[in-house]
DNA sequence: GTATTAAGTCAGCATTATTGACTTTATAAG
DNA sequence: CTTATAAAGTCAATAATGCTGACTTAATAC
């Protein structure tokens, strides 16, 4: 019997779960929280002409209010010409308030109007009551671990990307 | 005052940081896990033809294998025409196999070939690894909830069909 | 023998993303 | 002041993935 058997009885990976099987197992987890995730704002959009892009794109809005342009396609890491349609249908339909920029004339900041306040409303409403349900049902800890987790399956390029956004 | 707020000085809501702050992170965690999670995967079928559509037969495909078409549908949430262009052109470049079904010959029961278990190893590989390191770094006991806390997300409706296939 | 089921196909369309090539306007650098 | 750079916006073409509707073929069920 060599050494390794012996010296490695519990393997750091079986404390883990960390065989083939279980990886798999939470991937497939991640794919389907995502499509339950997804499903509550998709049915909503299908009454407006909207779909995820624009869901996307107001709730970034939102959360980080006067946003350039720059940096909301920054932060959903997609080209300025997959932007472009989505954000004019959305200032079109006078959802989005697309400001001139105080300090650099060149840069337009974004607001939601009143109009697109309340479609946020819809849409996250919708979505925290899923997360509220998911959240009471796993109970506190449960939630500890499944925002630490996430935390680590994200790109660290995502994570500083955010960071930069949220400073300013 | 009134008993009502004598008798609720902390709330299950505020044990549970279920501010509504508190959730529109746990959602935009979500969105961003989830980009992480698929980039591996996406950057690789780059490399081929294929993209996220063909990535997920393969994966159902191995995890169930000699699973019915139907029953791919299922697990899918897609129509059969949608699925149609995506498994003809793997069983076409030989990464799957489509055998006549042995009781009911209408059935077609989907196997993947040597080649498809190749593409597979690599796809799944590359995602095997980010889990790997995103449980390692948040340990065993965030795991738990990471997954409890999922499953609570999922529809219940894609829970059961899961539920239905794995019996099988 | 007819109805139903499983699989497969064709055509057309919508959404969301891409790349490439520009324009306009405003700021920065020389 | 002129030129270079930067932010935003636009047009055109293309790709991946989904949808609906309308069928066909083959096999099983009643």
């Amino acid at each position: 019997m060599s050494d390794r058997n012996r010296t490695k009885p519990i393997s750091m990976d079986a404390m883990l779960f960390l065989t083939d099987d279980q990886l798999l197992q939470g991937i497939e987890l991640m794919y389907f929280a995502y499509k339950g995730f997804t499903s509550d704002p998709d049915r909503i959009l299908q009454n407006y002409t909207y779909g995820r892009a624009h869901h996307r794109a107001i709730h970034f809005i939102n959360r980080h209010k006067g946003l350039k342009v720059n940096d909301l396609l920054d932060i959903l890491g997609i080209t300025k010409q997959s932007l472009n349609r989505v954000l004019r249908q959305l200032v079109d339909d006078d959802l989005v308030d697309s400001r001139i920029g105080t300090k650099d004339k060149r840069e337009r900041n974004l607001f939601l109007t009143d109009k697109g306040i309340a479609l946020e409303r819809e849409l996250s409403d919708a979505q925290r009551k899923r997360m509220r349900a998911a959240y009471r049902a796993a109970g506190p800890e449960a939630v500890q671990g499944f925002r630490l987790v996430l935390e680590k399956i994200m790109d660290g390029e995502t994570r500083q990307r955010l960071q930069r956004i949220t400073d300013t």
